[in-house]
DNA sequence: CTGAAAGCGCTTACAG
DNA sequence: CTGAAAGCGCTTACAG
């Protein structure tokens, strides 16, 4: 391919080769400054020509900027999320990348957040981007303590946190606003976990639907923190026993354990029992009956949140919570 | 917290303060160059006490380096394969991090490598991983030209190239191997991508099994470039034609859809049709009856990708591949 | 054992 | 419109 022996190039090499000054180099490159049409055409020939690139720290240190943003993956993650966090990445990565920075990764756990510091204390990242929210979250203490920008992807209730999420309070009281229309009155709920925020709103949009058709929440019916398949199983038999009409689940992994769970029982989808899910992942993707389900734009999500940052980043002031809207689709499971 | 108002030391402070030179305080970090022991335990107290951190990008500058390595994460990803990826991807990052060295992620697929391209141009990092192989391969063409260091995770016929990877065709032979003891001589294969090398290495495998029994392969049982559920659906359809007693799957995502198959088709596993499949994912784990399969340690495949790329970045020299283990592990699904 | 000075490759007031 | 110079926060020969 290319010639790589070459020794890389400095803007001092360009300046002398060009026989202009430093400084002159550098205003052609970043557009900032006055300089001459001629001269900048010039410069910006010769770079091309002999593929100079600029030394992304040294630009960095001279701007006490790094041009990186930090990103904070789950790393007790699920076969469930994992393809939302991935695709999320996605688009944080391409708008990082359109606005010329880079991402550095790090993982962690909920009550660990030794990498976050230390990616901040190292003076490596702009500004970074939490995936995941708790509702006791250290990571989001010590960003505020340190006074860097950071947005969540997810929603959280600590104050001024600027947090970009998916509108799950909203969707989840149509969803169920939707099945109590359709006279199911009750209904069950299985999953999540109790310290994500999101499970709260969740639950939230539950009890707002039943509230807005005077239905009273029977609480015997939520089961929540349920995640392995034993636990699942127990609680789908227990709702049986209340004979309830639909059984909601809070991710897909639950939800195929659920399914499976009444075929075993013989109970008939959606014949028997109405099955909805507030997730559209791709494990269901082939289910029969089709599962209804609330679905996100994850890589959107991902956007809007890296964009928010770098916002923050370059000193604009921004919306302090911004909500993504979804969608319901309504599909074999839940007919009546 | 703590109080971040202060203003963020700098080395000149940390020298003012103890009336020595920076070239004392950097000599007391690094621990290089001589420096008296008193002096030494001074200054590294005075930086505790006051939280000094060296700033990494002048750190850098100065050295030449980066501290960060590139991570060429697949975008391609699918349900499967990603949480092998996820849990690499833990294991380099520890690892990384244990060297002082933080993670630029950047994704790309097999034709597409402006990403890459980009992070190694301005500089950004010392050196990359790249966590899957092509037969061709642009991304390992253009790491090869710009005489960077790099290492795959997977193997690659590209020569000298620095390679990590499980040992994928003695895993396959292995596993084929005690198949065909068990007098299973018509073994089916389905799935696998051929673009990829590890399915080149494992189709290898497959025909070492036969070889060394003297069983003749037969190519109208091998289908290659299945991933989709009715393409995996007409495969296994032909191969009950060819009255195959075993079905291998390369993935977990395929060897589920056969297993739905099989299911539909009500032919019992493990009686009318042995399964067996090559990699053992969460998605399987709870499968009645249980899966046969290889299993391999995405975890440490990580480390010791790292381990390998630190040390080439520091100029040792290292071991061209290195190849990791395997196990076999039986299960019902292949019981006589 | 310690320090003054030059240098890493950029940017950016400041002066012209 | 252009340039000389100082500076970003470190490291590292070199000299003492």
């Amino acid at each position: 391919m290319e010639q790589s022996n070459e020794k890389k190039l400095t803007i001092s090499d360009v300046a002398e080769a060009l026989g202009v000054s430093k400084t002159t180099v550098s205003r052609a490159i970043s557009g900032k400054g006055r300089i001459g049409k001629n001269t900048r055409e010039r410069v910006l020939a010769y770079i091309q020509e002999h593929n100079y690139k600029p030394n992304a720290m040294a630009k960095g240190l001279a701007q006490l900027k790094t041009y990186n943003i930090g990103v904070m993956l789950p790393e007790d993650y699920t076969v469930v999320d994992l393809p939302f966090f991935q695709t999320c990445l996605i688009g944080i990565e391409e708008t990082a990348v359109s606005m010329d920075y880079d991402i550095l990764l790090t993982m962690s756990r909920e009550s660990d957040c030794t990498q976050l510091v230390r990616m901040v204390e190292n003076h490596k990242v702009d500004g970074v981007v939490l995936m995941r929210t708790f509702t006791k979250d250290i990571h989001i203490e010590y960003l505020k303590s340190q006074a860097i920008p950071f947005v969540t992807v997810g929603s959280t209730n600590y104050q001024d946190v600027i947090q970009v999420d998916n509108d799950h309070r909203s969707a989840c009281r149509e969803l169920i606003s939707i099945l109590l229309m359709k006279k199911l009155s009750h209904i069950g709920l299985i999953g999540g976990i109790e310290s994500h925020v999101v499970t709260q709103n969740r639950l939230q949009g539950y009890i707002d639907a039943h509230d807005q058709v005077g239905v009273p929440v029977n609480q015997d019916i939520i089961f929540v923190n349920v995640q392995k398949e034993i636990m699942i199983e127990r609680a789908v038999e227990k709702l049986m026993q209340e004979q309830v009409d639909c059984i909601v689940c809070l991710d897909d992994a639950v939800c195929m354990h659920v399914l499976n769970k009444l075929r075993k029982e013989e109970v008939a989808v959606p014949n028997q029992m109405k099955v909805a899910s507030f997730y559209d992942s791709s494990i269901l993707e082939n289910n029969l009956p089709s599962i209804t389900s609330l679905s996100f734009n994850a890589r959107e999500l991902g956007t809007v949140a890296c964009k928010t940052l770098m916002e923050i980043i370059e000193g604009h002031t921004v919306k302090q919570r911004t909500l993504l809207g979804y969608e319901v689709t309504l599909k074999e499971s839940t007919m009546l």
